[in-house]
Parts: structure tokens; sequence; C-alpha cells
DNA sequence: TAATATGCTTCTTTTTCAGTAGCAAAATAG
DNA sequence: CTATTTTGCTACTGAAAAAGAAGCATATTA
């Protein structure tokens, strides 16, 4: 239940998703997430932290191992959402229609 | 993408959530997310509806087949959750420590 | 040494949410 | 059939949060 209000906040998934791959400074990860402000990110960053799902490395931002963990149960989403994404199309094409 | 901002939304993790199991109708739903307000959960029922990822039905609001193929891409979480959050206690217990 | 990039803070405006009240329709009770 | 309750939901107001822009201090690069 923590865990769900963790990742209910604005922005929480998306910043974990952008770090999915390769860490990422301040304001890569700002840009990555469509120019968040970035005081919302750092409220974000400083709950990850606590959380213990991101930490400051070298080179930026970048994920625990938990963070990953946490990520790799995800990864399954990927193909599940290409298709429920094309299967949603044509019904909000539709509701324009004739 | 599409559904990262779909359930970085506040409440959406958590109604998909509570539907795991049962269907409710709107009020128990309402009760069952800590008496979230009305609009917002009307809101967000709109969109799950658009997103095909819930229904209403005989007895209240109930996940379709999409739903539930989702939600149960979090069920492992459940575990993994458990085990973190109680990682994580000590950190935050020791940090109003002297 | 000047210029740039970085992590962030501060401030103001806009958006969103919480909280309460209540209505119209349906179901239930008497 | 009438009265009461329940249900899904809308409307409104005040509070909280996020967006957006500006800029500062430190570190790095040129």
């Amino acid at each position: 239940m923590a865990l769900l209000d963790l990742l209910g906040q604005r922005w929480v998934l998306r910043i974990l998703w952008e770090l999915r791959e390769e860490a990422l400074t301040f304001r890569r990860l700002q840009e990555a997430c469509d120019q968040v402000s970035p005081s919302v990110l750092n409220a974000r960053l400083k709950a990850l932290r606590e959380a213990d799902l991101l930490y400051t490395g070298e080179d930026g931002y970048a994920l625990t191992r938990q963070g990953r963990e946490l990520l790799s149960n995800f990864l399954p989403l990927v193909s599940w959402a290409d298709n429920w994404a094309q299967n949603l199309k044509p019904l909000s094409e539709r509701a324009g229609e004739k």
C-alpha cells in the first residue's frame, strides 16, 4: 500500500522508467520527463532516494538494486501495453466519427 | 508511455487494486480508497473506462479482461513490496535516532 | 579567466484535489 | 402506492500541489 502511494505520485513511475537503462543527470532526467519542473523533480528524487529506489552516483541518478528489481516487474508490461494501445486506438477514433 | 501517464495519475493504481478481487459500487469504491472525493473518483473511472480497463457492470465497477491482465503484472510486486517495506523501515527509524 | 553546465532554490500563476452538500433515479420498505 | 434509503454522480469552495520562469552557487570545460 505504501508502494502504491509512492508510485501513484505524479512522475514517479516515469522517472523510474527513464532510468531503466542508464543513469541520467538532473537536467537530462528533466528533459526526458517532458521538462517537468525542477521543484517537483527534486521532491520526487528525494522521496525515491529515501525509498532506496535510486541514488546519486557518479554520472547522475541511477536505480538501486531495489529500483531495478521493481522496474523489472514492469518490463512484461511493455509488450502488453503495445497491444493495449493498439486495441484502444480504434475506440477513441470511433468516438470522433459520424 | 500513455500507460505510464495513466497509471501515474493519483488514485488510478489504487482503484485498480481495490477492484482486484470483486466488483465494487461507486460508494464502496470510494470507501475503499480512503474516501477519495467523488469528483476525482468519477474522473478516474471515466478515464479507466475509456482505457478499457474497467466497466460498469451489474454489481458496480469491475475490471475488464485487460484490466485483469494489467493487474496480474502487479501481483508479483506484492511479495516484493513486503520485503522492500521491511528493509526500508530501519532506514527511516534510524533517521530519527541519536 | 571566461564560459558553460550542473544541481538545485525561490517565486508566482495555474491546475488539481479535498471536502462538503445535495440532486435525480433506482431500489427497498412499510 | 407512498415514504425512505441507497446509489451514481454533479456542483461548489477552499487548500494543496504542480507548472513555469528566473536565477544562484558550485564544478567543470575551454
